[in-house]
RNA sequence: GGGCCAGUGGCGGAAUGGUAUACGCAACGGACUUAAAAUCCGUGGCCGCAAGGCGUGUGGGUUCAACUCCCACCUGGCCCACCA
C-alpha cells in the first residue's frame, strides 16, 4: 500500500504552520526546560538548496523533536546568511540591486526548506543583510571599537577603563589618541593584503588559504592596504584553553588548536654591528662589544633557543621594517641588489612561493649581526623563506638544525655548525661556567667545516628529552643575560575586517582630520547601505560606496567638524558571528537580545555545521561572543562558551562517490526528489545514507528502499487503524489476527521494546543510519499483527521524527486532534527486555563448532555438558583432554584441548 | 612535509574484545499477471560434491578469543603547509 505523500504532506504543512506547531515559547510563559539546537544558517545563494543541506537540517530537527517530545520548550531557529560575493557577483553580471537577488533567492530557499517538512520556527526568521539585524552588527562593531584587551585580566574592556600612562598624558592630546587607538580591539592598519585581482577585494588570510582566492579559486597578490581589522589574536591562549569547557568533537577541537598554532620559545635579541670588522665569520670568541657600532637590535624568536650557538647566520623577511631602514641610512652597501629582491618577493604570490620552494635570497653587505652565545659575527640576509607575519619576520639560521635553514646554507655556501652533546650543555649551565669556556671545552662546536648531508636532523642532540631541559635552561640563561626572554607566538593573526566591496554592512565610523576616526552616534544605527547605480569594485580598490560623494560626506560625532564616512563594509563572517544570539530575541527593538532572553536560551545546546567551518566561522563566532561577553552583554550565567556541544555532518557525494559539481552533471535536485518521493521518503533516505558524520554517495536505488519502508509503515498503519475501528464497531476487518488484550503478551514485544530503546539511543548518539535500520527491523515484525492501541500509539511516535506528515496523518486518523509532534515520546519496559533462554556459542580452540540454546544466565555447570554433547562438537572433544574451558555468560563456551 | 579520517560481500553499510556481513540496494529462483511494473515468498561471503578450509587493506604482536587493542607498513580521501 503505496503511502500517499502528495495530498497528505502539503496539508500538514500548512497545519503545522497555522497551528504554530514548531514555535519556541515564550520563557516568561512556561516553566520547561529548553534545547536550543542550531544549524549553520544557509547562505541563500542562487543555486538553490544542495542535497547536503538538508542532511544536517533533518538530523538536528530529528533530535528537536525527540527533544519536544521529551517536555523540552525547543528552539529550531533558521535564518540567511545573505551578505557576501557570490550574490553581489550574479548582481553585477544580471545587473539587478543585490537586495533583489537576495530576496529571490531567499523565496527559493524558503519554499524548498519547507517543502521538506523541517520544523523550523519561522516566527524567528532572520537575515543578515535586513537593517534590523545589521544595526546590530554595526552595534557590535561600535563596542568592539570601543573597548581594549587587558592581558592581565585576560579580557576585553570598556576604553573608558583604560587608564593612559602618565607620560604619553604629557606627550598631548594626540600622543593620547594614538595611545588608545593602539589598544582597541578594533583598530585601523596599513597591512599587506591578500589582494585578489579577479575579484578586486582584499582577502583574510583564511580566505587566501594555499595563495588561492577562496571565491574564485584565482592566485593572490600582495597588497599594502589601511584596513580595519579586530584583535583575535589577544584571545589566542582562551580560545585555545576555553575548549576545556565545551564538548566538540575531538577532531574539531584538534583543527581550532591547530590553526591557531600556539608554540613556545624564545625572544633572542641579535646585536647589529655596521662596518663590521671581519668580512668572515671566523671564530673570534671574544669579539670586543663596542656599543659605539652597536646601533640596533634585531629580535628573533626561535622554538629551539637551545641550537642558539649553532646560528651561522641570520634572516629577515624582505618586507621586514628595518631593512627598509637601513636602506634609508646607507647602511647596506648593494643597495641595487637588494631592492630588486625585495620587489620580486613583493610581486610573487604566496601560490608562486609555494609552487617553488627553491630557496632564495640576498646578503645585507655592510652589516653583521652578533650571536649573543658565540659572540661572533654573523652574515644578515634578506630571503623569502622567511615569513613577516609570524614571530617577529625574522630568524636565527641553524642549519645543523633545521631543514630549510640546511638547505639555504648549502646553497649559499654559509657556514654549518653542529651543536652537540646535550650532557655537555647540562654542565655548562650547572658548573656556571661562562659560554665561552664552553665553547672550547666540552662543548663543540665545529666551526666553518661543512658537514654531510642529513646529519642536520640526526644529531644526537635532538634526540628524546635532553632537547626540552636543553631549551628550559637556555631560557634561563638568556633571562639572566638579558639577551632574551621566553615567549609565546601564535600563526593565527588579527582579523582583516574590510571589504572593499559593497554587498555587506557599512563600517558605522567616520574620519575627521580633527579628531581619528570616531563611530557615529548610536542613535543613527541602522547606518543604511545607500543605493548606488554601479556595483562594480573600483580598480582603485575602493568600494563602490565611494562614488557616493553625499554619502561619504558627514559630520563629526565629536567636534561636528566635516569628516568623511568610511567606504569599505564588513565581511561575510560578520554577522554570521553572532546570529544565534538574535533568535533568542529577534524581534527586539532595544538591544540585540534582552539579558532575560539570553539567560534562558543561551548557550546553544547543539550546534551543527560543516567540517569546513571549524577553523573559520566557529573561531570568528567564539571570539566575539567572549568580546561581548567580557564587556557585559551578555550575562555570566550564559557562561563564555556560546556552543555547548558541536558536531559535524558530512558530504553527500554524487552517485559513484565524487563529489557533487555541475560540470560532472551528478547533481541531485531536492525538488524532484520530493516530487517524486515525497519529504518523509526523501529525509528518512538522507538518515540512512549512512554514518553521520561520514561522506556517503547519492543512490536512486537505494532511496527506493527507504519508499518501500515507509510504504510499509502506512500498510501497518492503514491495518492497525482498520483493527482499532473494528474493536469499536465490531465488523470484521481485513486483519486476520485476533484482537490484542493489553495484558497479555505479545509475540512483537521484544523487538518493539527493543526498538524503543535503541532508536531513543540512536537518535540521541547522531547514529541515525541505525536508528532507521531498527525501525526497519520492527516495521517488518510487524507486518499483518495487530498492536495494543498503546503499543500502535507508540509506534508511530517512533516513526514521527523521520517521517513527520506520515505519522502525522495516521495519528489524526486515529482520532487524535493535537499534533503528534507535541506528545510524549514512548518509553520502554524494562521488563520486556528480559529474554528466556539464549543460543550460546561453542568453541574449540577458538573455532566456532556449534551452539547450543540454554536458559538465560546459565552457568557453567549446566552449560558446559550440554555444549560438550552437541554432535558437532562432540567429534573434536572425543579422545581430547580438555586443557580448559573459557565460559562467557550468555554468550560463547571455548573448549582448550 | 605535517595533521585528521577511512579501508568489511557485487554495492551503501552493521557489529560494549565473544557466532563477522544486521538493515537496505542490486542479483537469482518462485508466486501473482495475458504481459510488464508494483507487490509477496525464498536464496545468497569465497573455495569445495562433501568433510572441511579460507575470509574485515598488508605484515607482526597482545589474548582462550581481534573488524575491534598495540607496533610497522600499503592504499585512498580531506584539511593545512617554508609558522623558525
Amino acid at each position: 500500500m503505496a503511502y500517499p505523500f502528495k495530498e497528505i504532506e502539503p496539508k500538514w504543512q500548512a497545519w503545522w504552520e497555522k497551528q504554530g506547531t514548531y514555535h519556541a515559547k515564550d520563557p516568561s510563559e512556561t516553566g520547561q526546560e529548553k534545547f536550543y539546537g542550531l544549524i549553520e544558517f544557509p547562505y541563500p545563494s542562487g543555486e538553490g538548496l544542495h542535497v547536503g543541506h538538508p542532511r544536517s537540517y533533518t538530523a538536528i530537527d530529528i533530535i528537536s523533536r525527540k527533544r519536544r517530545m521529551q517536555g523540552k520548550n525547543v528552539l529550531y531557529p533558521i535564518g540567511w546568511d545573505a551578505f557576501g560575493l557570490p550574490t553581489e557577483n550574479f548582481a553585477i553580471k544580471t545587473k539587478q540591486p543585490p537586495a533583489k537577488v537576495t530576496a529571490k533567492n531567499v523565496a527559493n530557499f524558503t519554499r524548498q526548506i519547507k517543502m521538506l517538512g523541517l520544523g523550523f520556527d519561522w516566527s524567528r526568521e532572520i537575515n543578515t543583510t535586513d537593517p534590523e539585524y545589521y544595526k546590530w552588527t554595526q552595534w557590535m562593531f561600535i563596542k568592539f571599537f570601543d573597548s581594549w584587551f587587558d592581558e592581565k585580566m585576560q579580557k576585553a574592556r570598556p576604553m573608558a577603563e583604560l587608564v593612559v600612562p602618565k607620560e604619553v598624558e604629557d606627550r598631548g592630546a594626540d600622543a593620547v589618541r594614538e595611545y588608545r587607538d593602539s589598544k582597541r580591539m578594533a583598530f585601523k592598519q596599513k597591512t599587506v593584503i591578500n589582494w585578489c585581482p579577479k575579484d578586486k577585494i582584499g582577502l583574510a588570510n583564511e580566505e587566501a588559504a594555499g595563495g588561492v582566492c577562496d571565491r574564485c579559486g584565482g592566485p593572490v597578490e600582495k597588497r599594502e592596504k589601511e584596513q580595519w581589522m579586530l584583535r583575535i589574536t589577544a584571545y589566542a591562549e582562551r580560545l585555545i584553553k576555553e575548549l576545556d569547557q565545551v564538548d566538540y568533537l575531538e577532531k574539531i577541537k584538534t583543527s581550532q588548536v591547530n590553526w591557531i598554532g600556539r608554540s613556545e620559545g624564545a625572544l633572542i635579541d641579535f646585536v647589529i654591528a655596521r662596518n663590521p670588522m671581519t668580512k668572515q665569520s671566523t671564530v673570534d670568541c671574544h669579539a670586543p662589544s663596542n656599543s659605539a657600532r652597536n646601533d640596533s637590535v634585531v629580535k628573533v624568536f626561535t622554538t629551539r633557543p637551545d641550537t642558539l650557538f649553532g646560528a651561522t647566520y641570520m634572516v629577515l623577511a624582505p618586507e621586514h621594517p628595518l631593512v627598509a631602514e637601513w636602506l634609508e641610512s646607507g647602511a647596506i652597501k648593494n643597495v641595487k641588489e637588494v631592492k630588486a629582491y625585495q620587489t620580486k618577493a613583493n610581486k610573487k604570490s604566496d601560490l608562486e612561493r609555494q609552487e617553488n620552494k627553491e630557496k632564495t635570497g640576498v646578503e645585507l653587505e655592510g652589516l653583521k649581526a652578533i650571536n649573543p652565545a658565540t659572540k661572533k659575527e654573523i652574515p644578515i640576509w634578506i630571503a623569502d623563506y622567511v615569513l613577516s607575519g609570524y614571530g617577529t619576520g625574522a630568524i636565527m639560521a641553524v642549519p645543523a638544525h633545521d631543514e630549510r635553514d640546511f638547505e639555504f646554507a648549502k646553497k649559499f655556501k654559509l657556514p654549518i655548525m653542529e651543536v652537540v652533546k646535550a650532557p655537555a650543555l647540562d654542565k655548562v649551565f650547572n658548573a656556571d661556567v661562562s659560554v665561552s669556556e664552553a665553547l672550547q671545552g666540552e662543548f663543540r662546536v665545529k666551526a666553518d667545516c661543512w658537514v654531510g648531508e642529513g646529519i642536520a636532523t640526526n644529531s644526537e642532540f635532538l634526540d628524546g628529552l635532553e632537547t626540552s631541559k636543553a631549551i628550559e635552561k637556555m631560557i634561563v640563561w638568556l633571562e639572566k643575560e638579558k639577551i632574551g626572554e621566553k615567549k609565546v607566538t601564535y600563526k593565527l593573526r588579527d582579523w582583516v575586517f574590510s571589504r572593499q566591496r559593497y554587498w555587506g554592512e557599512p563600517i558605522p565610523m567616520v574620519h575627521c582630520d580633527h579628531c581619528g576616526w570616531v563611530p557615529i552616534d548610536e542613535s543613527e544605527l541602522p547606518l543604511l547601505l545607500p543605493e548606488v547605480k554601479a556595483y562594480e569594485p573600483t580598480d582603485t580598490g575602493e568600494s563602490p560606496l565611494a562614488t557616493i560623494k553625499d554619502w561619504v560626506k558627514a559630520k563629526c560625532p565629536i567636534c561636528k567638524g566635516p569628516a568623511r564616512r568610511e567606504t569599505d563594509t564588513m565581511p561575510n563572517w560578520a554577522g554570521s558571528s553572532w546570529y544565534f544570539l538574535r533568535y533568542c530575541d529577534p524581534h527586539n527593538q532595544d538591544h540585540f537580545a534582552s539579558d532575560f532572553a539570553l539567560k534562558y536560551w543561551m548557550p546553544v545546546d547543539l550546534y551543527n555545521g560543516g567540517m569546513e567551518h571549524t577553523t573559520l566561522h566557529l573561531l570568528y563566532s567564539r571570539f566575539w561572543y567572549k568580546v561581548l561577553f567580557d564587556l557585559g552583554h551578555i550575562p555570566s550565567s550564559c557562561g563564555n562558551e556560546p556552543y555547548k556541544v558541536r558536531r559535524s555532518h558530512a558530504m553527500i557525494l554524487g552517485e559513484g562517490g565524487i563529489k557533487m559539481s555541475k560540470s560532472k552533471g551528478n547533481v541531485v535536485n531536492p525538488d524532484e526528489m520530493v516530487e517524486k518521493f515525497g519529504a518523509d521518503v526523501f529525509r528518512t533516505y538522507e538518515m540512512f545514507i549512512g554514518p553521520y558524520d561520514m561522506d556517503a554517495p547519492w543512490s536512486d536505488k537505494d532511496i527506493q528502499g527507504v519508499r518501500r519502508f515507509l510504504d510499509k509503515v502506512w500498510a501497518v498503519g492503514q491495518a492497525n487503524l482498520e483493527h482499532q475501528a473494528s474493536k469499536t464497531d465490531g465488523k470484521t476487518r481485513t486483519l486476520s489476527v485476533p484482537g490484542v488484550d493489553a495484558e497479555d503478551s505479545q509475540p512483537y514485544d521484544l523487538v518493539f521494546h527493543q526498538t524503543i530503546k535503541k532508536v531513543g539511543e540512536d537518535i540521541d548518539g547522531l547514529h541515525f543510519n541505525t536508528a532507521v535500520s531498527q525501525l526497519m527491523i520492527l516495521t517488518n515484525e510487524l507486518q499483518g499483527k495487530a498492536l495494543r492501541s498503546l503499543d500502535f500509539r507508540s509506534y508511530i511516535k517512533m516513526i514521527a521524527p523521520f517521517a513527520p506528515h506520515l505519522a502525522e496523518e495516521l495519528w489524526h486518523q486515529l482520532g487524535n486532534e493535537n499534533s503528534i509532534h507535541l506528545e510524549a515520546w514512548p518509553e520502554y519496559d524494562e521488563t520486556k527486555l528480559v529474554v528466556e533462554s539464549v543460543t550460546v556459542a561453542i568453541q574449540v580452540n577458538g573455532k566456532l563448532r556449534g551452539e547450543v540454546k540454554v536458559k538465560i544466565d546459565s552457568d557453567q555447570a549446566t552449560v558446559q555438558p550440554a555444549a560438550e554433547q552437541e554432535p558437532s562438537v562432540k567429534k573434536y572433544l572425543d579422545g581430547q583432554k580438555v586443557k580448559k574451558v573459557i565460559y562467557v555468560k550468555n554468550k560463547i563456551i571455548n573448549f582448550i584441548v
